[in-house]
DNA sequence: TGTACATCAGTGAACGCGCGTTCACTGATGTAC
DNA sequence: TGTACATCAGTGAACGCGCGTTCACTGATGTAC
């Protein structure tokens, strides 16, 4: 864990936000507090205040790491298989795996969103989103391309909050992605 | 707002989940803090626990009460008009007029999941809801009418969520369930 | 290669605050007779 | 109709705790010469 002992940490920043993301993935955004975080980082309990200011702080630049992996993802997702549906299943798969940015992603009033380096990573991520719709093989006319959007957009997160949610009456079986698939290819159908 | 003063407050129960839901909606569940709760309703600090334990308690209680106030909206919609996709718009907006009790309902963390309440309260609202299905002029075949199911029931949650979070990027209009209409639209098109 | 100095990351003691919880209490209500 | 008593809702003082914040500090790193 911690291979050199030294008086600076080398990658602090970093530290904090991983231990950040664990400890929001064990008791939710609400229940984190520094003086836990720097605990769990091996450090001083002042520490954090040097990087991030404060809750917000931290908060809002996970949230700027979390809108740039789902955009990267969703990118990736539609390099190499081009199908909307694939980018859906890519959102899920990325909620799950990330949970604790998702939700303070979708909890802006727990971070500042307004800061630049948010409204760029959101930006970039919507961008991603919107990309996908292009790739249906028939695409749909201009005025119903946003309604679209927001369909495709609402169910994969709809999807994804709920099975995070545990809201699933049934067993679902253990993976998001495979599971969600055939539910948003009814948007399709 | 107190009419009489005695010394019993008569229907304190009641006043303390107005004054939490209150709370929620100003700050989200997890800053509610049972002494805030008292100060709202005008009693002790240790009055609360009375009523209901602990937060937990309490939030248990504010889950049963907006499951079954769903399912109530839901039923009535179904009564009125058969329609699955008003069905919809009504889950939308249930979410946005009672925003706080929708929060608390899907972060089972926050509360006792297993209390014999929550769990029959959640199962009218699951059963309004799958009865929603069986309303569409041309009903799935058996084997996808489970699909269907999940594909509505995550479009319509997943437009509220994001409609509360104010993810949308371009202004939809105040009436969140106007909004969502012709979106759900798109899924029985 | 060496020295001096500025800069910066992280420390640790101290503080005040709001919280949940406990507990002996008090005032109101309901019931037995 | 009246009295005694049990029950229960709400009180208020007290406690210990973890938190965020402040601040003088110390140790490491980088840079100028």
């Amino acid at each position: 864990m911690a291979e050199k002992r030294s008086y600076h940490h080398g990658d602090l920043r970093r530290a904090l936000l991983a231990a950040a993301a664990e400890a929001i993935a064990e008791s939710g955004p609400a229940a984190l507090s520094l003086r836990d975080l720097a605990r769990r980082a091996g450090v001083s309990h002042a520490a954090p205040a040097h990087h991030f200011g404060d809750k917000a702080g931290l908060l809002t630049a996970l949230a700027v790491e979390g809108f740039n992996r789902l955009a990267d993802a969703l990118d990736a997702s539609r390099a190499e298989t081009g199908s909307l549906l694939e980018a859906g299943v890519t959102y899920v798969r990325f909620a799950v795996e990330n949970r604790a940015h998702f939700e303070v992603m979708f909890q802006p009033s727990l971070y500042d969103r307004d800061d630049p380096e948010v409204d760029v990573a959101r930006q970039r991520a919507g961008a991603a989103l919107s990309a996908g719709v292009s790739t249906l093989d028939e695409p749909p006319p201009a005025e119903e391309t946003r309604k679209t959007e927001l369909a495709a957009w609402s169910i994969v997160h709809g999807f994804a909050t709920l099975w995070l949610a545990g809201a699933f009456p049934d067993p679902l079986g253990d993976n998001a992605g495979d599971a969600a698939r055939p539910v948003i290819r009814r948007l399709f159908d």
